[in-house]
DNA sequence: CTGAAAGCGCTTACAG
DNA sequence: CTGAAAGCGCTTACAG
């Protein structure tokens, strides 16, 4: 039912030319005439001449969208991610096409197949909690559409990915904790087969390992929302010996836990303390502010988005998987103040 | 350099057939045979047939995407709105291609020029802080590509639109803290060319004007981003006679605001009340918790989107333009307790 | 310097 | 029940 758009064709019959004269005039091809040129560029400026992606793409059998399958757009985590994704794809001249799983295997499985229709340059994954192999990824890699997961990915090491050293970063947030003075920390990690789980568990047991204190797996819980992360803080905090500290791994379980600290009416850090993984500026703003483990969306979306684009203009060449890790920062805040004067 | 995927002529070479027929067979076209579909179709899904839909979409002079133009992605607001936008997309069976003009009017401009290379189907804007005028849209909708605004729209009545109702919800905000004993209110609101600052000033200076209060026009400021408002409000905080409420239109003016006060080292509500437009979330978990207008992004998204699928089913028929304005809802948590006792 | 022709992968009216 | 042909809007090798 859309009105037709001026064409190739049309201008061509305007100008009592051939098509295929207006089509190198418009891409300033040297064998076209000067006056050719001017008139033909004059006519598209005039008629809103847009040539239409869908034929040239086509043609050309390539196409300039790359696609992004996340579990969700949350508000805790990904708008700077896909920000970083979006600025590079524009600066490659692509356009980005979002399709969110809703954390469903049967939903990013759908989306895969959409995305095998459009034909598009590459794809960006970062996989739903329902997520426990890659085969529904084969068929784009098997057609020749790189990907590149993100942030949520499996453990499997073949892939193309870019993340964080979540256990490094984990085992030095524990530390933090530790020679601050706390000494009962429950760690609230997500789904547990998911490598932003497994590496960050296994830094905080390093952690512990190293200070001599052991890692009761009561202290390690698992919540893949808010709502289950306020549930499990809740029960934690009226445990018999209750923590002394939190350490969350998303600003999503950090929302939970505080909602639950809260209506507990404890004091951070005197009651309990807090420390996340998080972007930054949700924990900023927080009162007390919350220490934590900054890992920035942004740059991990442009850094994805950037290896992506890597692949894709470097498909003639055999490349091996590599998985960029990232350093991520801790960053003191109130939520971590020492517990007993300075035990160094 | 994409490896080619399977395509109607290669299956029909398998079979002997021709396109045509494997291409009706696909789509249970009446003619043919049953055994010919069982074949094709088992076929297709051995070797994993999809249709490519630049192809289609070419063909039938469609295109099953719609485009977003938004500002930037900010954490505050806008990834309930898309989540809002991709879930009725999906459900029409469209994808979503989502741009940001950073809130630059040059990129929002690319954005338009972009898009309708792609030949989209509709349409979804809300404007950056530069835009002043719809020119650029023109193009669009006389190209038979339907737009329908939201949230960041201007002040303009011919157009579709989603939006809430900024002058009555700023208006029971305003009453609500002149109610709750505050009586030197300051507004921080946007870009003061935008619907969504000029509405609720209005609001707001007619419930000062109902209580016989002056709208001083010092207290109505305009920050358009976190360190504005964060900037305005230090300024605020440290006049002669300096405000004991604080009324901003969004969470990122929220948390400017919250950002100053803290340094300030003022006591939220006791020292200065803080009320603001919000999503929800972010207001709720903040300590103390912030009162706020509840306007739910993923509502304006969902409106928006079906707003526009309706324009796009009927873009046949002479449509009217058409302003939805849904209701806000006020949210009274800790940050506006009363000041003195109950003045009622 | 310009144009006719082929073809990207599909759909559909027409013919048999 | 099946197929040949035209065409969506473009690009590009070939010819002149």
């Amino acid at each position: 039912m859309q009105k037709k758009q001026i064409t190739l064709k049309g201008m061509a019959k305007v100008l009592g030319v051939s098509h295929t004269t207006v089509s190198r005039a418009l891409k300033d091809h040297p064998d076209i005439s000067e006056e050719m040129k001017t008139q033909v560029l004059e006519l598209a400026k005039k008629l809103n001449y847009h040539p239409n992606t869908l034929a040239v793409n086509l043609r050309k059998n390539q196409s300039s969208t790359i696609g992004v399958i996340i579990p969700e757009i949350s508000f805790y985590f990904f708008p700077s991610l896909l920000k970083g994704i979006e600025e590079v794809a524009h600066s490659m001249g692509y356009n980005v096409v979002i399709m969110q799983s809703n954390e469903s295997f049967k939903r990013e499985k759908e989306n895969v197949t959409l995305l095998l229709g459009s034909r598009i340059a590459g794809l960006l994954v970062s996989v739903s909690h329902e997520t426990k192999e890659y085969s529904h990824f084969d068929e784009i890699e098997s057609a020749g559409i790189p990907i590149v997961f993100f942030d949520k990915v499996l453990e499997k090491n073949n892939i193309f990915k870019v993340d964080i050293d979540g256990s490094k970063a984990a085992y030095e947030g524990t530390m933090h904790l530790i020679e601050s003075g706390f000494k009962n920390i429950v760690l609230l990690a997500a789904n547990p087969n998911m490598s932003i789980s497994v590496d960050r568990i296994q830094g905080f047991r390093k952690a512990l390992k190293v200070q001599g204190m052991n890692a009761n797996n009561e202290n390690i819980l698992y919540a893949n929302n808010l709502d289950e992360a306020e549930f499990l803080t809740q029960q934690v905090i009226n445990r018999e010996n209750p923590p002394d500290a939190i350490f969350t791994i998303s600003d999503q379980n950090l929302a939970g836990a505080l909602q639950a600290i809260k209506k507990a009416d404890l004091t951070i850090p005197d009651d309990i303390a807090l420390l996340t993984f998080s972007d930054g500026p949700l924990a900023a703003i927080m009162n007390p502010s919350i220490s934590c483990i900054k890992h920035s969306g942004y740059q991990i979306g442009s850094k994805a988005a950037s290896l992506l684009f890597y692949r894709i203009k470097n498909m003639d060449k055999q490349l091996i998987p590599f998985a960029q890790i990232l350093a991520a920062e801790l960053v003191v805040r109130e939520s971590t103040r020492k517990k007993y004067g300075n035990p160094k």
